[in-house]
DNA sequence: CACTAACAGTTAGTGCACTAACTATCTGGA
DNA sequence: TCCAGATAGTTAGTGCACTAACTGTTAGTG
């Protein structure tokens, strides 16, 4: 009990930072602490949330959540590698091996060494895989009338999300 | 090679969906889809590479990002329950569980019964908990500074989280 | 008072997600 | 030609994150 509890509701819930950078040149640090720390706790809770939105309705289809971006990712270009996979959706091989095994053994892909190069996989959709598509095309209108935004808000997020991995993405 | 890749780069990448929602009665079907493949593969990767961003400047606390988050919680209100800070960080009593044990072994928390109710348990900062506040305080701006975002930013991208936030949480 | 509901937390099992260490293949010179 | 270094993928180990099934405690109701 040494600090008494700021809030009831926990961590910086509704303190809305004020916006008037342009008028004054120095932003309360502190202020920007707390600003901060609000996103990065903002951006793991709404991820994970939405993720959670995803798993009933990929359940059906009998995928994960990343099983279902490497699929989006495959029914844009089939035959892909994994280091390919891996650029488009910001994983790492040694995360999509066991996944894409999973996948094989679903029987939406084949595994196959890549003809031109021995070490690579050539990571191809089958019929099966390719069939798939028809019902996940049933997922984004389910999951936009789940998450109940405005297509305003979806497209600001969808703004400042593509900030974020533009700033991230390519610094690593 | 059924489908022919739309573009290289992958799941649609430059694809600037037009708001018009206001003069247009109907947006297109089709490009609410696409907005939405774009936005929870966005969430996902933002949210892996921002993680990823606080895992080198968490590293010298012992800290991995969710135990921050568990951290945050507790600077804010000392003695809370599994369940309460499950509530504040959107995690399953579950998932905290060993996390906890970890930051017990760790000498940052107490994990004791509850006096009240001895179902619950009593989650409790250690001196040494406390202190690492201090530490923790360097993290925020190290953070800023990496991401390389404007304020502005950041503010706009914290707007939309909360929405995010608002309509997943409650719901379900 | 007993007995059932609800509740708090834990455990087991599956599946990401990362780093580090490894195998196998390919490539560019000396 | 041979071989050092880069590259593609896998494996091992740690730590989330979820659901389902479990133990133990509390509280409400007949």
């Amino acid at each position: 009990m040494t600090r008494s509890a700021s809030t009831p509701t926990g961590i910086r819930p509704s303190r809305r930072p004020v916006t008037r950078s342009h008028d004054a040149p120095t932003v309360s640090p502190d202020d920007l602490l707390k600003l901060d720390q609000q996103v990065c706790f903002a951006l793991a809770v709404a991820a994970r949330n939405v993720i959670g939105l995803y798993r009933p309705v990929l359940e059906p289809l009998g995928l994960t959540h990343p099983q279902y971006l490497v699929m989006l990712a495959l029914w844009e270009r089939s035959p892909l590698t994994v280091r390919e996979i891996g650029r488009l959706i910001s994983l790492e091989p040694a995360t999509l091996s066991p996944l894409l095994k999973r996948l094989e053994a679903a029987g939406l892909v084949t595994r196959d060494r890549h003809p031109d190069d021995e070490r690579a996989l050539a990571i191809t959709l089958t019929e099966r895989g390719r069939r798939l598509r028809e019902q996940a095309l049933e997922v984004p209108p389910q999951i936009v009338e789940r998450l109940g935004l405005r297509i305003e808000d979806l497209e600001a997020l969808h703004g400042s999300l593509t900030r974020v991995i533009a700033a991230t993405t390519p610094a690593d």
